[in-house]
DNA sequence: TACTGATTGTTGCATTTGCAACATTTTACA
DNA sequence: TGTAAAATGTTGCAAATGCAACAATCAGTA
């Protein structure tokens, strides 16, 4: 996964970020640090700790819509922060840097050492991101459950080359990334056992077939 | 609408273009040409004409995932066309520039001028691609034909500052991108035209309503 | 203008889904 | 370790959706 500093030595890395006039703020587990960066062209790089961003929708839902680890970047469209029904909350102690994404191209920078591998690093990033979007969407496009499932679980085991998939929270928080109703959800995942498709241990699931899993649809 | 030439004299467009060693293709229409450009690393500019990138799922539906027009880029993983399963198809004459997007951040090229105004057209461009596909996954994350349409409308009636919302291309299409099947969705257009909430006349959508659409759900 | 294919509109019906309510299991931590 | 909260599992039922089949309308062009 691309980090804002790869290829940079650490000696640099503070000095680029200079350049950029970054800020640095601090924050405890469970604070709401939207207020402190939200501006149009804002940018920001998770350095340590752990953020989701969610919104509440007009019924009171709360819906994760990304989760920030060390080395994420956040901030103008790239995270749909502009929009006001959005928030990001830490989920532990978190060290963030700011900056407007206008500067990156200033000239003066473009000439210091090391300050291309971080545009080029930002654009691997923002790759990244767009990378997600289009699995999510490629998920959200299927109008079954089990079709929705199976896409995830598709996607997931082309990615770790594994049977075994590991979910990053827990099974409630898949069904809101599927959009679909949790319930449904745990009533698919349970047919889906009963045919000896799929195994569930804690966060686990395991496939247990090899063939491409969206070729056909096995009831 | 960002470009990637904006704010860059048109005498110093060819040089840049040069500086990214760019190749420039023709096409006819109706012709697929992705395989003259998939590469892991590679960017496409659309200088002239348009194309849609397609796949077709395992049913064999044909699903538009993304038009391009003049200024538009794609390429690696930012339309997802390293999948197999997708193609880009010309609907008219339609030239393009490709470059190996590892090339932008050249040290030798960072120096030239109006080059760091490319890079950040670059960046504008790919911001507006993650805009376009978060306001898509808001829309599919509705478990409704109605809230997805709602919140369609609502979207595009903020970007246009109109009621009048005319589509670019056809209702099959727009079923489409909401991903629902194209009759369940005339039927409950049919019901929110007969509850006075919408018209619709050829490609236009005119909404009879001022409040914010998702506050509420119009029975 | 008449013809043909594409698009839009309509409807019955089986399937899928969301929703609500509740039981069971797991987890966090006092 | 015991207890409360969170997460997971289950089910009946009403509502929403997809699907298929067909009618009506529109648009391109011979």
């Amino acid at each position: 996964m691309a980090n804002p500093f790869d290829n940079i030595p650490e000696k640099n890395i503070k000095k680029i970020l200079q350049l950029v006039e970054g800020h640095t703020f601090h924050y405890g587990a469970n604070e709401n640090i939207i207020q402190t960066i939200r501006t149009d062209s804002m940018i920001g790089i998770v350095l340590d700790g752990m953020c989701e961003i969610v919104y509440h929708d007009y019924k009171g839902n709360r819906i994760i819509t990304d989760t920030l680890t060390e080395n994420s970047i956040f901030g103008t469209d790239i995270s749909l922060i502009n929009n006001r029904e959005y928030q990001i909350i830490t989920k532990e102690p978190t060290t963030i840097v700011t900056f407007d994404y206008h500067i990156l191209t200033r000239r003066e920078n473009i000439e210091k050492p090391y300050y291309n591998e971080f545009i080029l690093n930002m654009f691997d990033i923002i790759n990244n991101k767009i990378k997600d979007k289009n699995e999510r969407i490629q998920i959200l496009s299927n109008r079954t459950i089990r079709n929705k499932i199976l896409e995830f679980l598709s996607i997931e085991r082309k990615k770790t080359h594994s049977k075994n998939i590991y979910l990053p929270h827990n099974f409630s928080d898949l069904a809101n990334y599927l959009s679909v109703d949790r319930a449904a959800m745990t009533r698919e995942l349970s047919f889906m056992k009963e045919e000896g498709f799929i195994e569930t241990k804690g966060k686990r699931i395991t496939i247990l077939y090899d063939e491409d899993l969206k070729s056909r649809n096995y009831y």
